[in-house]
DNA sequence: CAAATAATTAAATAGTTGTTGAACTATTGA
DNA sequence: TCAATAGTTCAACAACTATTTAATTATTTG
């Protein structure tokens, strides 16, 4: 992960629809959510989420899946965790300020496999 | 942190002389450094600088101190530590996603304290 | 093939962001 | 107090972002 591509990723992040949708992706795990799911779970107009979504997938932070007529979209965990590396590094004086590692007590996010 | 504060966070850093402005201050530490040696160092006009500075500040980012003429800015490491935190938890499956800890050794950013 | 469904693309538009140059405020020091 | 220095604020404007409605593409099913 390098500065200008942190840029994009924060950018696809720094807005409350774009971080709401992939939020719930990554709940959702590695097989994702149909747009038409994302869309009534968001309450937001398919064309509201294609955009958004295109914002994501630019940045490397979702991934797209046809599947018949739906298209399913899923975190890529990869790119965020390149991402969390990059700001622990570069913006957080590196080990001295990186926060505790978290025990997966809290969230209860499931696990990915 | 909260989902609100984590998207100002991210907007303010989703910009290219923003991210190397506080990449600046996490290097500088504590003690931060002055508007002015920020603008030299950045090649930008001050105007230009309070505007981004201003933006950092108002997500909680950076703190000004006042000494004499000069102002100084300094990185909230606090503040990067939650965010980083609410990433972890909430974008990346929790522990299940974590990057392992830097170790301080690749980017050699100097102990704060 | 025609109708229905899932989603994207296009066009218009309101709102936000970033940059520039000029004006302003505050502190220091002769 | 006057000049110099350090920064911020203001106003104008170009560029980008987000939202909406309508049109379009692609896939399934009768």
């Amino acid at each position: 992960m390098n500065r200008s591509r942190a840029v994009k990723s924060l950018a696809a992040l720094a807005q409350d629809t774009r971080l709401d949708a992939f939020r719930l992706l990554v709940q959702a795990g590695p097989d994702g959510l149909a747009a038409g799911e994302l869309a009534a779970r968001l309450d937001i107009s398919p064309p509201a989420l294609s955009f958004h979504l295109r914002g994501l997938a630019h940045a490397g932070l979702v991934q797209a899946r046809q599947d018949g007529r739906f298209i399913y979209y899923s975190a890529d965990f990869d790119a965020m965790q390149s991402l969390l590396g990059f700001l622990t590094e570069n913006c957080c004086s590196g080990a001295a300020c990186a926060p505790a590692r978290a025990t997966g007590r809290k969230s209860n996010a499931r696990r990915t496999s």
